[in-house]
RNA sequence: GGGGUGGUAGCUCAGCUGGUUAGAGCGUCUGCCUGUCACGCAGAAGGUCGCGGGUUCGAGUCCCGUCCAUCCCGCCA
C-alpha cells in the first residue's frame, strides 16, 4: 500500500475520496462502540474513526494495537459531526473512516512520552538512550527541519555571490597550536598519526593561494576538548574565505547571510549594519568580549577615583596598576542572603577575594565598606552608577582584565535575578547582533612565559600596529571580529596575513617558535605564500549555536541529530569502546595504561 | 583537573530531625463506555531507593568511596 496524502494534508476539499494514510500511532481513544486514533507522520496528524462492532476484523486488530506502532489505513474521507472538530488541527474538520488496517510493525511501548510537554521533562540521558524515539517529538523534529533549513539558505546566499563550496581533508597533520586533537594512527605509516581537523583554517588559506578567491564550506570539526550545553567535540562549521577583500567587505558579507537565515527561518527582518564595538570598549562597559546588549546594567570605572582612598583594598589595587570596577545592579536591593552568598561565590570562583557590595535601602548606603568612602567618593559613586533606592552596587578590584569579568559575570547573574523578581524582561527573540573588534593580537602567557596568538597566528596586525611588534607586542591590534548575538559569540574570523615574511616573522620572532618547528608545521604553507598569495580574510561561524539560538534553546546538543555526552560518549550506539587486540596490531599499537 | 546540582516504579517527582508494609500523578495491563482529541470511569500489576562500603538496634534518609547525567571554572590557537 502506497500513501495517497499525508497526514497534514487531508481538510474538507478531500470530503468522500478514499484515501491511505501510513504512519505512527500518536494517540488512541477507545470510546467502547467507536474509537479513534490519531494517526501521525513527519507532517502532521489525522483523525482516524473506527468502528469494531461494524467491522469484526478491525475490532480483533485493535485489540492489540499499541502507541508507537506503524500502520497504514485505507478509508473515506468525512466531516466531522458538528461540534466535533478540533480547531487546533489543520486537519480538524475532517476525520478518515478507516475501511482496512494495515499493522506494519507493532511498537514496544515506549520509555518516556514522546509529547512535547512530556518529552522536554524527562533525562537527558535516556532521550540520548533512545535518541530515535526523541526525534519523533515535533520539537525535534522542527528543530532537525529548521537545521536544514538555515544550511539550504546559507548555500543558497554563498552560491548567490558566486562563492564555491569545497570540502577539505578531516584527516589533516597534528598542529598541536590549538585545541587538543583527535590522533588518527595511520596503519601504513607506523608510529605516524594524522590529526581530525580542528578548523579548516589552513586549507582555506591554500585555497586563496590556488585562486579560488570565493571559498565557503559548512565543515565539521573535531576538537578533543572538555564538552559544554554548547560546544560538543564535533560541531559544524560555517566557514569562510575570500581574497582581496577588507573588513568591512566580510562584515557586509555575514550581515548579508544572517538576514537572509533569520528571514527565511523565522520571517524576521535583521537590521544591518551591526554596532561594531572595540574589545576594550566590550570590557569596560559589558566585562566580557560577547557582551549581551539587550540590556544595560553597565560596568563604571573607578580606578581613578580611589587612587588616594582612604579603603586600602581599593587604594593599593589602584596603585599597583589594577583597575576598581563597579556595577550597579538597579533595583536589586532586596537580594536574599543566599542569593547574596552565591554570588560572592561566583565572584571568588573568578579570582576575586571577596565580594564589597553597598546596598542602598531608605535613603541609606548599607555596606561594611562605605564608612571608609570620602563624600567626594560617595558623591562620584552616586551621580556615575545613577545611585538611587532600591539599588545594590557591586565592586570589584583587580587587575583590569579580572575586575571586568569578575563584574561582567555578576552582571549577567544580577540579570537573571532582576529577571527572576520580574524587574527587567529579556526577550529571547530580541535579535541584538554585534561586531566586536580591535582585539589585542597577542596575550602574554605567565606560565608559559611567552605571547600567545589571542585568535591565530595566522591574523594580520592592523596595519598602523606593525611597527610595535618588534617593540610592544601586546600593543598590536589584530584585524579579527568576532559577530556576537545577546551574548553567545556565534563566530570569528579575520584578515590573514599574506606575505611570507611577516607571517615567518609572527611565529618565530613574536610567538617564539622555533625555526625547525615552524618549517615542520606550517613550512608548506610559507612556501605556498611565496608563490603569489593574495590578501585575503574570513570567517568560521558556529553552525550549531546559531541553530539553537534559532531554535530558542540554549544547548546544541537540542539541534544535533546524535549529540555526545559531556563525557563524550554516544549513550545510543554506546561509543566509545574498546577495540580487538588484532585492530591495534594492524595499526602498530601496543597499549599501556599509564596512572 | 576543580566546584555546584541531581540519580527513589516505565516517566516526572514527594518522602521532614534515621523508626510500621516506600507514596502521588502520568504511563502499562484488565474491564466498562458510540464523538473523543490531556477522553472518562472502575480495578490491578509494577521498587536492587545508581553502585560499593561504613555508622546504628534500625539507613531512601547520616558518613566515605565510586559511577552516570547535567551546569559552570580551567581548557576551547
Amino acid at each position: 500500500m502506497h500513501r495517497t496524502h499525508h497526514c497534514a494534508q487531508l481538510t474538507t476539499t478531500n470530503l468522500g475520496e478514499t484515501v491511505s494514510l501510513l504512519g505512527w500511532v500518536d494517540v488512541i481513544r477507545d470510546q467502547g462502540g467507536i474509537i479513534f486514533i490519531d494517526l501521525r507522520d513527519r507532517k502532521g496528524v489525522t483523525q482516524i474513526q473506527l468502528e469494531p462492532h461494524e467491522n469484526a476484523k478491525l475490532g480483533e486488530q485493535l485489540k492489540h494495537l499499541k502507541l508507537e506502532s506503524v500502520i497504514g489505513i485505507t478509508g473515506k474521507v468525512v466531516r466531522r459531526p458538528a461540534g466535533t472538530e478540533n480547531p487546533a488541527l489543520p486537519t480538524g474538520q475532517v476525520e478518515v473512516v478507516a475501511e482496512s488496517l494495515d499493522i506494519h510493525n507493532l511498537s514496544d511501548t515506549p520509555p518516556f512520552p514522546l509529547d512535547d510537554a512530556g518529552g522536554d521533562k524527562v533525562n537527558e540521558d535516556l532521550r540520548l538512550t533512545y535518541r530515535y524515539l526523541d526525534l519523533r517529538r515535533p520539537k525535534m523534529r522542527k528543530n532537525l527541519l529548521t537545521r536544514h533549513r538555515v544550511t539550504k539558505s546559507i548555500r543558497d546566499y554563498f552560491d548567490a555571490q558566486e562563492f564555491i563550496e569545497v570540502e577539505t581533508p578531516a584527516l589533516f597533520k597534528s598542529t598541536p597550536e590549538g585545541a587538543r586533537e583527535y590522533l588518527v594512527p595511520s596503519r601504513i605509516h607506523p608510529g605516524q598519526f594524522y590529526a581530525l581537523s580542528q578548523s579548516p583554517q589552513q586549507f582555506k588559506q591554500i585555497l586563496m593561494v590556488a585562486g579560488v578567491e570565493k571559498y565557503f564550506q559548512i565543515a565539521r570539526c573535531f576538537r578533543d576538548e572538555d564538552l559544554r550545553a554548547d560546544r560538543q567535540m564535533e560541531f559544524t562549521q560555517v566557514d569562510v574565505e575570500a581574497s582581496f577583500v577588507t573588513r568591512e567587505d566580510i562584515y557586509a558579507l555575514f550581515e548579508g547571510m544572517l538576514k537572509k537565515v533569520w528571514k527565511d527561518t523565522l520571517g524576521v527582518d535583521l537590521p544591518t549594519p551591526f554596532p561594531r564595538m572595540p574589545f576594550a570598549e566590550a570590557m569596560n562597559r559589558y566585562g566580557v568580549d560577547k557582551p549581551d546588549v539587550r540590556f544595560a546594567l553597565e560596568l563604571a570605572d573607578f580606578t581613578e577615583l580611589f587612587k588616594n582612598s582612604a579603603f586600602k583594598v581599593f587604594q593599593s589595587t589602584a596603585a599597583s596598576g589594577g583597575a576598581i570596577k563597579a556595577l550597579n545592579a538597579k533595583g536589586l536591593a532586596d537580594i536574599t542572603q543566599g542569593e547574596l552568598k552565591n554570588l560572592e561565590e561566583v565572584a571568588k570562583s573568578l579570582g576575586a577575594k571577596g565580594l564589597a557590595f553597598i546596598k542602598v535601602e531608605g535613603g541609606e548606603w548599607k555596606s561594611p565598606i562605605v564608612k571608609f568612602f570620602s563624600d567626594a567618593e560617595k558623591a562620584e559613586l552616586t551621580a556615575k552608577l545613577g545611585i538611587a533606592d532600591g539599588d545594590i552596587i557591586f565592586f570589584a578590584a583587580a587587575p583590569w582584565e579580572k575586575a571586568c569579568a569578575i563584574l561582567g559575570r555578576l552582571r549577567l547573574e544580577s540579570a537573571a535575578l532582576l529577571q527572576k523578581r520580574g524587574k527587567l524582561t529579556i526577550r529571547p527573540d530580541d535579535w541584538k547582533f554585534l561586531w566586536v573588534v580591535d582585539f589585542p593580537l597577542m596575550t602574554y602567557d605567565e606560565a608559559e612565559g611567552r605571547y600567545l596568538a589571542t585568535h591565530h597566528p595566522f591574523t594580520s596586525p592592523v596595519a598602523e600596529d606593525v611597527a610595535l611588534l618588534d617593540t610592544d607586542p601586546k600593543k598590536v591590534r589584530g584585524q579579527h571580529y568576532d559577530v556576537v548575538l545577546n551574548g553567545t559569540e556565534l563566530g570569528g574570523g579575520s584578515i590573514r596575513i599574506h606575505q611570507p615574511a611577516l607571517q615567518k616573522k609572527v611565529f618565530e620572532d613574536v610567538l617564539k617558535i622555533p625555526a625547525d618547528v615552524v618549517e615542520s608545521r606550517f613550512g608548506y604553507m610559507l612556501k605556498a605564500f611565496t608563490y603569489g598569495a593574495p590578501p585575503h580574510g574570513g570567517i568560521a561561524f558556529g553552525l550549531d549555536r546559531m541553530v539553537a539560538l534559532l531554535c530558542g534553546t540554549t544547548s546544541i546538543r537540542d539541534v544535533i541529530a546524535f549529540p555526545k555526552t559531556q563525557k563524550g560518549q554516544d549513550l545510543m550506539a554506546q561509543s566509545p569502546t574498546p577495540v580487538t587486540a588484532k585492530q591495534l596490531k594492524d595499526l602498530h599499537i601496543q597499549t599501556v595504561m599509564l596512572e
